[in-house]
DNA sequence: TGAAAGTGCGAAAACGATTAAGCTTCATGC
DNA sequence: GCATGAAGCTTAATCGTTTTCGCACTTTCA
């Protein structure tokens, strides 16, 4: 490896005069500059990015926080997406990524904060875990700055999709396509889930709809075999639902072979709708209806809150970015407007 | 952040006397090495990884790279997978992982290579790009210990999914099911559709089966609307095949579509197979038959590969090692078996 | 003409670790 | 009594940068 030292030698000049001459500092005459240079290029000179960490404190570098329980992470469309954003937003402005180990087995390192420091890196975003463990408190708290995705702590900058706004139009939207019978099988309890279903409620008592309690059911996030189950019973009620939403994209096919195995059509004789807006979804006949979560734009917002956070820390808000989904308009929820409101909607051609 | 001179002071020794006593050197006293650390640990004291990797040239960092042109990269099922299990393997040693930059924007810094030895990576594993880039093969040639994915360069160690046999095990999985009329529509011309096909001829020909030109077509990866387009071409040829192989399980569902659109009934009246193994396609019913691709042990290969190179240069074998996928049986593909042999199977209920 | 200001560069300390070599001290063997 | 060796610790150099301060020289201008 050539260091400053070499091109030194070779220009006639001191290091310092090489270090400043590289970082186009104002001190040095400019063909000076020119000569080094050309002579840096000349002899494959790159930086040693660990003198430069040591000695500036900034790494250029930052953290990923990725957890992959449940199958989730990595392999889950929403974060894959919402992180090749990220990647490629920071990348343009010079930063790398590095996940934070969740798998730690490096001496004298115990924790994600510990981590984090020993590869000082400039900042963290916080894209998928267990937001209520202790460690990702101290993690929060430690001093670094941070970006969460899709959740709030006191303080600390976050990106979230907005739920209650992607829920309501996703509902005015069933709504306006006529249904006026509508189930909700929602995830399990968290923040998001919690956004969403009040929305739901909130959007429904907006518009007038009357939602039994038995049109509320539960079942994971992308789990099929729950929301099988479930739409089975929702098939099964006297008066079944005419549009069923599902926690998420992947979850819906639960439904959907639910549904088809009865020997029922979608949109046919009953609709569904998902959330997230997986690809595959938008690949598979009928395409699916559903909120398609702007992953492109939260990338690219953690990436860009937490830059500046790096970069202006004085001047930068401590606040709560807000991403908007939409609607995406698949085959999935039939417009059954023309059918008369006392005569329920899709139940005509409805057979269990 | 506490330093190993913050240590020395409250304990009365000397930095180096600490570092040894850290690092579980022999030629410190047993007491001596009990007391420094436990004042290590009080003190909260964590390395700094970027005065380690300045002095030792180890970082405990290995690149990924990991382009993602045409959609593919981190949100591709098979590369997601593979990245999971390669981050698991190579944490649980005490290594992390940095994406090498592949939007450069790093002043002094101009292609991959030289990324790589900037940020000091120990390993580079090179998972999914373009494998004809002039860039890569001069990565290749760095110096750096390398392991790829899928692709063979000369005296470079590689990971392979078998293909070959992959495409055996599957058609003959099919030809076992009765299936005398099969259709191939293989994805864009690379290395990994070489294998594959060539692979689907010689099988084809030691199980006795011929395969008419026109049953064998092309369309992208990942592309649904080719498949889709082939599928009908195929679907209205005089005499259609009983059974058709996709590029891949995503495009796989371009055929579905194109099937149920006919009214056709999958696997009842003409079945279909994909190659891959995405987690989706087990989901929805008819589930997928497919070739699944073990990317857990793929990750764990490269990674294991990755870091035997790393760490015993002189005795780690240079070689390419081959990972067995194996038949997932979906309900795509229909047992026809029942129906004798000069009466073509499966065109009885046949008809577009 | 001489002081002030500006320009261009170098010396040296520092960042936080590792490590070869050297120095004590003490026990051992002959 | 003395070389020998081991044990335990220190000294000091080093990795490749950045950055402060200072020096020498030139230009400007009263």
């Amino acid at each position: 490896m050539v260091s400053m030292k070499d091109i030194s030698v070779v220009c006639g000049v001191s290091v310092a005069t090489v270090s400043k001459a590289l970082n186009d500092q104002s001190d040095i005459g400019q063909d000076t500059k020119k000569r080094i240079r050309k002579v840096a290029e000349e002899m494959g000179y790159f930086p040693n990015t660990a003198a430069k960490m040591l000695k500036t404190n900034r790494s250029y570098n930052i953290g990923v926080l990725f957890n992959h329980e449940d199958y989730s992470g990595l392999t889950h469309d929403y974060y894959a997406f919402v992180l090749d954003s990220l990647k490629n937003t920071v990348e343009e402005k010079g930063y790398d990524i590095t996940f934070v180990n969740t798998n730690i087995r490096r001496k004298g390192v115990t924790s994600y904060l510990e981590h984090c420091r020993s590869r000082g890196f400039d900042g963290v975003a916080i894209v998928c875990t267990d937001f209520y463990s202790p460690e990702i408190l101290q993690l929060v708290r430690g001093g670094i700055p941070i970006v969460t995705l899709d959740h709030l702590f006191n303080n600390v900058c976050a990106v979230m999709s907005n739920n209650a706004q992607g829920m309501q139009d996703l509902l005015t939207y069933i709504y306006e396509k006529g249904h006026r019978r509508v189930a909700y099988i929602h995830g399990a309890d968290s923040a998001v889930t919690q956004s969403r279903l009040s929305s739901f409620y909130r959007t429904a008592a907006q518009l007038g709809l009357t939602i039994p309690d038995e049109y509320i059911r539960m079942s994971p996030y992308r789990d099929t075999r729950g929301t099988y189950v479930e739409t089975v019973k929702l098939l099964e009620l006297r008066e079944p639902p005419t549009c069923i939403l599902y926690p998420d994209d992947f979850s819906a096919f639960g439904g959907y072979n639910a549904i088809q195995e009865r020997g029922l059509r979608i949109p046919g004789d009953i609709s569904i709708a998902g959330y997230d807006g997986i690809r595959i979804a938008r690949h598979i006949e009928p395409t699916l209806t559903t909120l398609r979560q702007d992953t492109q734009e939260l990338g690219k917002m953690v990436g860009e809150k937490l830059l500046s956070l790096i970069e202006h820390p004085k001047t930068t808000l401590v606040e709560t970015i807000v991403v908007e989904g939409h609607v995406f308009e698949g085959n999935s929820v039939a417009d059954v407007k023309s059918v008369s409101e006392d005569e329920s909607p899709g139940s005509a051609k409805f057979r269990v």
